[in-house]
DNA sequence: GCAGAATTCTATAGATCTATAGAAATAAAG
DNA sequence: CTTTATTTCTATAGATCTATAGAATTCTGC
């Protein structure tokens, strides 16, 4: 009853449940959801599932842990990679559209679901969500001091609307199959450096002056 | 029994069960809250909450009719006004950002559990939001012709945009009433505008011609 | 104050749903 | 084959929750 949390085959089952629950939470919703729908979709009964889990709000805490620790590993990768301001928000945006894409249930859950949580487990969560922004807010930060970004930008702000825009496009993107998530990918890129408005400006063109000081 | 149903103060308290509906339903979603959640908040008994509503779904269909009716009533004043493109942006951020912080639950309902109604309902509702969108795109395509923004473009593409990244902070600014709502209009008017990248550029500032051709 | 209408209440049927206990089945090991 | 551990099942207690029926109360106009 103690040595067998650590088999092999425990591990893997139990994995299978935080996916299934994933699924089914993503779909219904935390309280839209019963036990029964979440065994059901593993191939087991109701009552099999408490085998894997203490309660039914645990599954609900592994399944956004789970949502969010690959997510935030992969973050840390991006910032630490040695790119360019552009090409390391195109990664971090491709990421994010990407998760929702491979139908990464448990991202949607962690996003939509994670507020019903105990206050405890949502705090333990919260250090995870906010790494991930901190990285993205320092990426911001790098670009305004090598110059590619304008001086004058809230990394802060600039960050959390990163992560807003692409929670919103990877719910369309889930419930569209069809859209081109490379398309997408690109015009949130372009949205976010070069906004809308059209330029009648001239290019001072002298790329090798990269730095520009300021204030 | 059916003549009442056109009383005033049934109108009203109906009204009044609505609110109370949405206020429930935004705090703990649609599945999480249950009927006498509702009636408590109205200062009623859970029963008596059957008088306005045939079922707990009618008080849903009903509660995110009313969160999207005014907000899309509001959005065709805005497309219609004459105003420059870079004004119905900003006024159309500031009516999104203004209903969040109203603590227009209703909206924030429609957004989060309108998938919950049956197929018709929502199908209905489907009517109504893809109009606020509609309204939006026509605003994007007319700051195309007129030549305030890049005419390459995706007008669908920038009204989602635009909406998601209003829902984004509308659920950040619920749940921190100390932010200062102006500010975080100005910066989303202005990154959607302008984007994040420093321009070195030089202003051509001839105002007049602001008619350009475009393929 | 009275009659009828409108509003709210109490009580409950019937259908969930979570979590537990203990039996049954399956797999692993000697 | 037998014993033991692991996994799944059945059955159910106990606590919801929705919706309805009919009684009790409050309001309105005379």
């Amino acid at each position: 009853m103690s040595a067998n949390t650590e088999s092999q085959k425990y591990q893997q089952q139990r994995l299978q449940a935080i996916r299934s629950a994933a699924a089914v939470f993503a779909e219904k919703g935390f309280h839209g959801s019963s036990t029964r729908d979440i065994a059901e979709h593993m191939g087991i009964k109701q009552g099999s599932l408490y085998y894997y889990f203490k309660s039914k709000e645990e599954a609900l805490g592994e399944v956004c842990l789970f949502g969010i620790e690959d997510y935030v590993e992969h973050m840390k990768v991006i910032a630490a990679s040695d790119q360019s301001f552009e090409s390391k928000l195109m990664a971090t945006i491709t990421s994010h559209l990407s998760s929702y894409r491979e139908r990464n249930e448990a991202l949607k859950v962690y996003n939509d679901e994670r507020l019903y949580l105990p206050e405890e487990k949502r705090r333990n969560l919260k250090v995870l969500g906010s790494g991930y922004r901190q990285l993205l807010e320092e990426i911001f930060e790098e670009g305004v001091r090598s110059g590619a970004l304008r001086g004058s930008i809230d990394c802060h702000f600039a960050a959390q609307a990163v992560i807003g825009i692409c929670n919103a496009w990877g719910d369309i993107i889930v419930r569209d199959p069809d859209l081109d998530l490379f398309d997408i990918i690109q015009k949130c890129t372009d949205l976010l450096i070069n906004g809308f408005r059209e330029r009648r400006t001239i290019e001072r063109s002298n790329p090798s002056n990269n730095k520009t000081d300021r204030i």
